[in-house]
DNA sequence: TACATATTGACAGCATACATACAAATCGTA
DNA sequence: TACGATTTGTATGTATGCTGTCAATATGTA
């Protein structure tokens, strides 16, 4: 705790010296979690980088779905993209409000909101394509064929375990 | 376009027959950002299934490198952890509002919040540390060793190559 | 048919994240 | 030393994400 007084821009000039922590304690370094997070990071920048349409990634998966599956229900389109029930609602106003999407009430079920997509939201997706496969291109680069081919396997066997 | 009328219950009892998307969309299968994405859900929801004390992922890894680096300014932290200057502060406020946290104002620079770790906050961390350890392996308890090795390379890999 | 149960979407509240803008303070350089 | 450029923390606005709650609506069963 003595060191505390060495002010702030001591540390970064010098040999990592740092205060104790607890003996388990892992280094950021070693944690999963925390590259992950990160890669994540990246990987939204990197979209927002190459995006030539005005799309989230979240929004993106949002309106291929729908397309993909006309007349889905936002808790099944939530489950489909592995989202939550309460954030799918927002990015469903969202892309309601760029006119990219449709809610219709359902005939044989009232509580259900029947998403479709429009033809403008059509366009948009296919716009959109050519840059989406470059920002996932772009995450995997420094990756060799093989490495890119494990890291999906990995990241699909962590799925299936932890959500299936 | 016609398929358009079948309702919502439909698509989730027949082979996916979906509607037509651009040539060029890849499914979400193929996408390493939606994988990502994915791997972020879990991550953060195995961290608060074992977590034992009130702290997030992110509040944990703040308050760790402030114990590391005791004096150390919001912005340089941000730095060090990956996450956003504005993003930081608020962060730092909640760990504020539960004592484990301490800003100073700095003598020689007076822009800057020296921040320093609490004795609660030392306890709070050292009391997280298995908890974050088993969080840490649950994420990547499918893999085999080699493949956890490997995991780990391919991300720091995209990492320093996106970041550095 | 009546009633307990489950599902759906909306909403509130909290916690990341990022872009942008801002004032205060510091730094670099002419 | 004056002054433009940069850095720091804060504030605002937007967009995820999750937990909980709620009302409306279905559903299954006694």
């Amino acid at each position: 705790m003595s060191r505390l007084k060495t002010g702030a821009h001591r540390a970064s000039h010098e040999t990592p010296d740092y205060a104790d922590t607890a003996a388990s304690d892992l280094p950021l370094h070693r944690m999963p979690g925390h590259h992950i997070r990160r890669l994540q990071q990246v990987a939204v920048r990197l979209f927002a980088e190459e995006a030539n349409v005005d799309l989230t990634p979240v929004q993106y998966a949002a309106l291929l779905a729908v397309a993909q599956r006309p007349g889905v229900g936002q808790a099944q389109l939530a489950a489909l993209i592995g989202y939550d029930r309460a954030t799918i609602g927002g990015v469903i106003d969202r892309l309601e409000q760029k006119k990219w999407l449709a809610r219709m009430a359902s005939v044989e079920d009232r509580r259900v909101n029947l998403l479709t997509i429009t033809e403008e939201g059509r366009e948009a997706l296919t716009h959109a394509a050519a840059s989406v496969r470059r920002a996932q291109e772009r995450i995997i680069e420094p990756l060799s064929e093989d490495e890119r081919e494990a890291f999906e396997r990995m990241c699909l066997k962590m799925l299936a375990h932890h959500l299936g």
